[in-house]
DNA sequence: AAGATTTACCTAACGATGTTAGCAAAGGTA
DNA sequence: TACCTTTGCTAACATCGTTAGGTAAATCTT
């Protein structure tokens, strides 16, 4: 009797259903105005239907921010069939980073916990080091001819991420006063340069 | 007659108790836990005393903010005094910068809206950029012979605030499962190393 | 088809939040 | 003493996340 699959199909209807209408809500009014009363009233079913498929409201953030790791992990594959020359990637990689960041800002505000109750960091996810897992496998093929140990290469992850999060981080928070787009797209390009360059 | 100004400092001393007793309970109980009820028991009047002294609860985070700007400041211009030298204090202040970060994380979290509702990031603040003029100087004083143009100091500046900035946060939201202190400090200091170098 | 049972869904509430209106008491002024 | 300003409080409002408990519909059992 399909009477079973149906209820399984709605089930996750519901589900992925809630999760849209929840992210739709964030691009409109910012994470901070996200509330279950506002997605019950989006979905147009009471209140507690929400807690029957997530447990709070931290677990809704948590998925969704899972949706955001994907996305990224997707686009970054996309550059590994584009481009097989390792250092061409890792230039790929660093401006999909950054698009990434400000095409999705909520995304990547939810992911990194910028500007809102933490949510999401602090439990350890897979997803969460597939940015450190790419670059680094693009590293490795610059570096491998040199003698870099595995350590030092370690380092070199970490060095240029933080680069691209610190940038993305302090243009997102409004931290600079400078806010032309295209000059901190230049500030990027030079310190990927000078990372490149340095390896 | 001096009973004037007893009032005038029986309320400057209920201002400075609020922000006192708010940044306490902060460092012992994290942001998110922060609220207006725990703030008037703890300085045990009834809460809407302080919205006599403050405007509403993003007021007071500010102000603290504003005592995190000041504090760091502070202890930039101590490095500045020390060292004379543009590279040592460039140095200097790097390490500076770091060591308040974990030092004072509640202050560099809310500086910096790591993990909170937004709160002080947006107003344009003269003191935000305390640290990147205390750098830019350094740079400058580093570069100074080298025919480097106003802009492509301004985007070292960045570069270099990046790095830091993108470090620590990675670090403070346990976004890495790298969690080793020292490790990260070295990390750090390559960063900055590599970055003087390529000056 | 009728009764039993499970499921789906809602109303209403609890406790906590930021914020404010309005009142009472205390203190200074005339 | 009468008046007024300051100072502080109680109590409430709206909103939040979350849950208990009930009802009616859908499903299963006989």
């Amino acid at each position: 009797m399909g009477i079973l699959e149906r209820k399984i199909r709605q089930k996750e209807n519901m589900r992925t259903n809630i999760l849209a209408v929840a992210l739709q809500l964030v691009k409109e009014e910012g994470w901070q105005s996200l509330s279950i009363r506002k997605i019950a009233d989006a979905i147009e079913y009471s209140v507690p239907v929400i807690y029957d498929h997530f447990e709070n409201k931290e677990a809704i953030l948590f998925e969704l921010s899972m949706d955001g790791f994907r996305l990224l992990d997707r686009l970054l594959e996309k550059d590994k069939r584009k481009y097989a020359e390792p250092e061409e990637r890792l230039r790929a990689h660093a401006e999909t980073y950054w698009n990434f960041a400000f095409k999705n800002p909520e995304y990547y505000q939810l992911m990194y916990g910028l500007g809102m109750p933490c949510s999401s960091p602090g439990k350890a996810k897979p997803e969460f080091n597939s940015f450190r897992d790419h670059i680094g496998e693009a590293i490795e093929g610059i570096v491998k001819e040199k003698k870099n140990s595995e350590e030092e290469t370690c380092f070199k992850i970490h060095a240029l991420w933080s680069v691209l999060h610190g940038l993305i981080s302090i243009v997102m928070m409004r931290c600079s006063d400078i806010d032309d787009s295209q000059m901190n797209k230049k500030v990027m390009d030079e310190s990927v340069d000078a990372f490149i360059k340095n390896l």
